[in-house]
DNA sequence: TCTGGGGTCCTGACCCTG
DNA sequence: TCTGCAGGGTCAGGACCC
């Protein structure tokens, strides 16, 4: 899709069609998440920090971002796609890799498909997408690039729509693109492979595989050479399953109360559980982020025997990470996350747990106890799904009677305002909540 | 200059076990 | 019983993607 975001946002308000658009990069801490052609004229791109995409184009209009609507519009295109094949496997909200070889009888070849896509997903959607056809996956993905909408000062230029690479043509598209356009290369892999004098994906294709091996590791040197040389053997993957799920926030300002880091680490706890049992899975690595003021970023991870969805679990473990940590420098960012995931629902009592009700004053938790908190957790899913996320939680994240529980990325490109405790809070989360 | 959020994958260190 | 080794699991961190 082109400059998705934004274009979802040009839908609904049309009248700033034509005007420089940013989603994202509102708040203090913020960055792009997309720019419309116009702002992108001015050097406004995504993953640009707002502040100094404001000093480019101090006429754009900034706006918050509406994850849940981007969400929404996904869906649709997603299902036009799956009209035209069923194996989609979607990378982004945006973006999709089809394999159409199936499908070529009944809609016809590659370009022919991809147009009739274009033209669905405009009449349809009123949204303009790009298409790269290629029998290679990142060739596809890179051909699609270069079908885009470019910005120049006059105005966007409209792109070719579709733009299909041929299997004897691989050598002469790959070669003379710089050698970041490859999946895999960042700054730290190109300063690699600039010291090997590496400069064009042909420099790349060119040198013996065992040299880059070398210089960037096995696995990477290896995939790399390969896809330099036009070969990806990878599939479409549709139905792709996470392998993990977590929720990270970065704040207005630094948490430096370790009281208001248990809260956040609840906060984000809840979160994460609500969206295993959501996805009916549970996981048993616990990890803690925590970046600090100077940026400097540390994980913790511990392992539990058995799977857990349960926040009070989750968080419990969340807590005893945290524990070592020193909030006294400053935490500018809090992430937690739950990896190892298998189906869930199931609870798996493990061998501490007393098989019989919990005797007063016992501080150890009974199968009762658990069974217990399994079927008030059901229950917290019941509220949400019918009166919203926000509708009940946990009571320690009552804040003056409301509830502010702020789930799954509602606020994903940065902090938008401050509070008195200096945790930035979502603007849409306004209706109190049911505490538990 | 200032660096979000949700992910995946890889690497190396370390520990445990057979 | 001790030692060396290989393999697997865990943990932490880095790099990268959209």
């Amino acid at each position: 899709m082109d400059a998705f975001f934004v274009s979802v946002e040009l839908l609904d308000h049309p009248e700033l069609r034509g005007r420089p658009v940013v989603v994202g990069g509102s708040g203090p801490r913020g960055v792009v998440a997309a720019a419309s052609y116009e702002a992108r004229a001015y050097g406004v791109f995504s993953a640009m920090a707002g502040a100094r995409a404001r000093r480019l184009c101090p006429e754009a209009i900034f706006l918050p971002g509406r994850y849940a609507r981007y969400q929404e519009v996904s869906e649709q295109v997603m299902a036009i796609f799956a009209s035209f094949t069923p194996l989609v496997e979607p990378i982004s909200l945006d973006e999709a890799f089809l394999d159409v070889t199936g499908s070529r009888r009944l809609h016809g070849d590659g370009q022919t498909i991809g147009r009739a896509i274009r033209t669905r997903v405009a009449d349809d959607l009123h949204l303009t997408c790009s298409v790269g056809v290629a029998s290679v996956k990142f060739v596809a993905k890179l051909a699609s690039e270069q079908a885009k909408p470019k910005a120049s000062p006059t105005g966007p230029r409209p792109g070719r729509g579709v733009v299909e690479v041929a299997d004897d043509d691989l050598a002469n598209f790959l070669h003379p693109l710089p050698v970041q356009v490859l999946w895999g290369v960042g700054p730290a892999t190109l300063r690699r492979l600039e010291r090997l004098g590496v400069a064009t994906v042909g420099d790349l294709a060119r040198l013996p595989l065992d040299a880059v091996r070398s210089s960037v590791g096995d696995a990477a040197g290896r995939h790399l050479h390969a896809l330099a040389n036009g070969h990806d053997e990878r599939d479409v993957v549709p139905d792709r399953r996470a392998k993990s799920v977590g929720h990270e926030e970065t704040y207005a300002v630094d948490l430096v109360e370790p009281a208001a880091v248990d809260r956040e680490a609840l906060r984000l706890s809840d979160a994460v559980a609500s969206r295993l049992r959501k996805g009916g899975v549970a996981g048993r690595t616990v990890t803690v982020k925590v970046r600090f003021g100077d940026f400097s970023t540390i994980t913790r991870s511990a392992t539990s025997p058995t799977s857990t969805d349960s926040p009070s679990e989750i968080v419990g473990t969340a807590r005893m990470l945290l524990a070592e940590v020193d909030p006294s420098a400053g935490i500018r960012l809090l992430g937690i996350s739950v990896s190892g995931l298998d189906g869930g629902s199931a609870h798996q009592l493990a061998f501490d747990l007393d098989a019989t009700s919990d005797q007063a004053g016992s501080s150890s938790a009974s199968a009762v106890d658990v069974l217990d908190r399994a079927a008030a957790e059901r229950a917290v899913d019941e509220i949400r799904e019918r009166f919203g996320d926000d509708a009940i939680g946990p009571a320690a994240l009552l804040d003056d009677g409301e509830l502010r529980l702020r789930r799954r990325a509602s606020a994903p490109w940065g902090p938008a305002a401050v509070d008195q405790a200096g945790v930035g809070h979502d603007e849409q989360a306004t209706d109190p909540g049911h505490a538990l």
